[in-house]
DNA sequence: GTGAAAGCGCTAACAC
DNA sequence: GTGTTAGCGCTTTCAC
């Protein structure tokens, strides 16, 4: 049995409170030299560890922040693992601990949507599609919710700069020669593929270059196995855009093994930026999108939130951030 | 604020005991058929979701793991995100959540060690070295806590098969007519690095082979670069065991860099598997560890220790967990 | 079949 | 300075 403030008083015949008074560091109590010592010697001695859940109901906080993502993936997911792990270094800062829910595959929202308003978190940190039957019953809860990567109507996001990022990368590869464009998305619709997408289209009309050479080309999620042979029928002189990372390197992946050389039979570029320098032979051109910016942003947003319904207002305000194009030899 | 038994009692003119006992499903107590459906309905109809926070403090149980590693990473690293992706997924079949700790950037054991111990988990999955001030602390708590990966004496763990692995992994280059073998490994103590040292030498001595063709070199951590001078100098026939993937990779980086030929020039092994096929061009030989095993493996001897005193003996035993060889096309 | 009451371990308002 | 008291929202024993 674990020892409480309790245990403590009684060995030092003092009442409970004045011990948790003591111990939790209540600076508004005068409390004596001597009893002050004597409660923290024995407390250390006894190895006294309050108890966080006690202290959790009657403060009606945890310190404790969820995440959840609606996509088919846990932590192992790069994209997930990276935004976890920025938001793990984010809540070390602040201290305040990260609580992983399960209940992603259970089937009903409202399951999970209970489990997240039951308490055992100030505030939950999101990446989902609007879509989501879960988004729905959150945007009329009162549990505060930041969401991530991918803007959700109706909830405070922190997200990249998707068109910046698009024009950015499309600008380098322009100097780099290149006038005939894919951008490389899955079908399914996920906003920031499309925002990408959008912006794909939107400057290369600028640029002046005609729909035969500006293409989309949808796959399934991130298998770019399936478009290959359409994109090497495409001939000489192309560049793929892929919308993510992944979807890159599966690409390059699939060209290596044809034999092709990247860049000279094909120019390669992702968007993400978290997976640069770990692939041999080939430094992928890709945007930098500083997830652990956007982690840190979003625990400060969802802090506010938490702790200062004052700020609220401006609090609900989308974050923006800029990204940075990342050069390579992949096209 | 939310709505809690004590509400819906009151709209209902019962006792908060006789809603609580009907929405925590008491199957011991004879409750009327009305009631209960009453209870239930004025309960979904007005959104009410027990706190858990509560239910924590009465039942003395959280149903939250905690993950810990002493290792100087978060769950970006591969083989954390792999171990923490692969219990997330086992906590989930078992209606578990788990609790990622800060706390580990502060400094002093005991401060994390006060953090574990305060009623938020039920038990702890931890990796970590048994030097670590933790360690000792935990072995003398009563908080249930099992081991993965690198085994801690004094505490239950589940391992892979160092030894079989490295004999496996031999044996598959011998077949492929290797008879001059490196293996790659960080000066940091880890026992499974040692383990795997031991085994290296311990088969290829079996196989009679001399110490000139067995060496050991030890780098810094996984930094493969600072060894690669030296593995070619030792001319054309070598194998290098890595002693874990990351190694074997960053190696294989270094390699192409240099316009070397693999496997022609060099041959490549790792040790591990959850990086196989990330990579283009060169499939690495390697061994499959089936760490998903090892996380189902440890939560469930950890659940044990939790809620099952009485085969605490049973539980205490060590779990390793056998191996199978990848073959691939980097050696 | 239902209610009353105790208590998990803590914090905090209010005495004195 | 310290003690008393009243909960936080729930589970659970014991009455009736």
């Amino acid at each position: 049995m674990p020892v409480t403030a309790k245990d403590i008083a009684r060995e030092l015949n003092l009442s409970q409170s004045t011990v948790s008074r003591i111990l939790s560091g209540d600076r508004n109590h005068r409390v004596s030299e001597q009893t002050r010592h004597l409660v923290w010697e024995t407390a250390k001695r006894v190895g006294y560890q309050p108890n966080a859940v006690a202290r959790s109901l009657r403060r009606g906080k945890t310190d404790i922040i969820g995440v959840h993502t609606n996509h088919d993936y846990d932590v192992r997911n790069e994209f997930v693992g990276t935004i976890v792990g920025a938001i793990q270094r984010e809540c070390e800062v602040r201290h305040l601990d990260l609580l992983l829910h399960s209940g992603f595959t259970d089937g009903l929202p409202e399951t999970l949507y209970g489990k997240l308003r039951d308490g055992r978190i100030d505030g939950l940190i999101l990446h989902a599609t609007a879509e989501d039957a879960l988004v729905q019953l959150l945007k009329a809860s009162s549990l505060p919710v930041v969401t991530v990567a991918d803007k959700v109507p109706g909830l405070p996001a922190v997200v990249i700069d998707d068109q910046g990022g698009m024009r950015d990368i499309i600008a380098l590869l322009w100097t780099k020669g290149y006038r005939k464009f894919v951008y490389l998305a899955p079908s399914r619709l996920l906003p920031s593929v499309e925002r990408r997408a959008e912006a794909f289209d939107d400057e290369l009309v600028t640029r002046g270059i005609s729909p035969d050479n500006r293409i989309t080309i949808r796959i399934d999620y991130e298998h770019a196995e399936g478009a290959v042979d359409e994109i090497i029928a495409l001939g000489p002189g192309w560049v793929v855009c892929c919308w993510n990372d992944r979807t890159a390197y599966n690409l390059l992946d699939e060209c290596y093994q044809r034999g092709m050389n990247i860049p000279d039979d094909l120019g390669v570029a992702g968007f993400d930026g978290f997976l640069a320098r770990k692939i041999p032979r080939c430094e992928l051109v890709t945007v930098q999108c500083g997830w652990e910016r956007v982690a840190a942003a979003a625990l400060e947003k969802l802090l506010i939130l938490v702790n200062r319904p004052v700020d609220v207002e401006k609090a609900r305000e989308d974050i923006i951030l800029p990204v940075t194009v990342h050069d390579g030899d992949s096209a």
